[in-house]
DNA sequence: AAAAACATTGAGTGATTGCTCAAAAACACC
DNA sequence: GGTGTTTTTGAGCAATCACTCAATGTTTTT
């Protein structure tokens, strides 16, 4: 018999994250991960304890990447409103075939386990918490480079934002035709661009 | 042995539908089903042949109690575009206390099902199109009555709305405090009463 | 090279899944 | 009140669920 190469945790997890992004934590069977993971079931369950922690730590996985995919699109652009505009039309670019990585995994499992997982959508709650402080940073740096006037609501333009993105990538994940897609993320820049002054 | 009382087709729908709209499709078992229905399964079985159909139909039946809900809300407002926004600013004014019915059920269950049960997820789709071409029709009668430039997109229009709707019901769904949902309905609002001329 | 420590295996656990169907109960008609 | 139809019942089906563990294989230590 051949054994398999030792597992590597970290493409393990990354694995894990693909599939329940894509099917939910519901839909998600052991059978699955164990297909995905090449992991029999006693390998997982030493390795990450049980499904709902394996989702866990899935979540936190896609959160880091998240928050990191930000920030670097945050500091490359010329400033704070143009890198915020320019993380809105990068979802508008997306290759419209991958369906399952377009909505946002903290809004699919927000949706999927708010009543049936208390666990997993407190923690969700909190990463989307923390996304939207991020966005809440960047319009201050804006107001204090004099991007935006300095008694713009730094909160309430957070929630507004990351409403319009929730909305979009719902958009996405629907099929809307990309034509349709790139005049909605036109118009929420848009309405980002004519805060500046 | 007492017998249970004639099933009532209309309101073991509605309780489904609250059911399914509560816990999604794939959480919900039939064990649930039968304790909220008050039916056996051989009558669930006989009266709605499948889980799925059951779906399908508390489904329906919420798509045609949405749409007429917000066809009397546009009847009753001055104006189309006053209608428009009397309606978003009634999402903001739900109790806070029904988390469960605060997300959209057609958002939910595309969430849900779109990579696991093609037929869930494409009536899905279909109903959501039907909501967005009533939008679509109250920009355009806005648009007959001069409230709205002669060349505006209504589809464009009725396509950023509903991404507003989704955003903003999502928002309740993921328990935002109360202001900051006034405050964001009011973002909202105001985008909409801009476009008025 | 032997022993101790660790990782992986996969058949198998009891519970639960969506669902069936023969029997029984309630109804409609005469 | 008897007969035939319709509806409801609930024990139980095969399949699948999340999960376990003794056995086995692979390293590390000595």
């Amino acid at each position: 018999m051949v054994r398999a190469a030792p597992y590597d945790r970290e493409i393990a997890l990354d694995a894990a994250m693909s599939l329940f992004w894509d099917k939910g934590y519901h839909a998600t069977s052991l059978k699955d991960l164990e297909a995905t993971l090449h992991m029999k079931p006693g390998s997982i369950y030493a390795a990450f304890c049980s499904k709902e922690n394996l989702y866990l730590l899935s979540l936190e996985h896609y959160f880091e990447t998240a928050r990191a995919r930000l920030r670097t699109q945050l500091l490359q652009a010329s400033s704070p409103l143009a890198g915020l505009g320019e993380h809105l039309r990068s979802y508008a670019r997306l290759s419209q075939g991958d369906t399952a990585r377009q909505a946002c995994m903290l809004t699919k499992t927000l949706v999927d386990t708010r009543s049936t997982d208390p666990l997993i959508a407190q923690k969700t709650q909190e990463y989307l918490g923390r996304i939207r402080s991020e966005f809440a940073t960047a319009f201050d740096r804006a107001k204090a480079l004099g991007e935006l006037p300095a008694d713009a609501d730094s909160n309430r333009l957070a929630r507004r934002f990351q409403a319009n993105i929730t909305a979009l990538r719902f958009e996405l994940h629907q099929g809307a035709p990309q034509d349709e897609i790139v005049n909605l993320a036109d118009d929420m820049a848009k309405e980002l661009e004519q805060l500046r002054i």
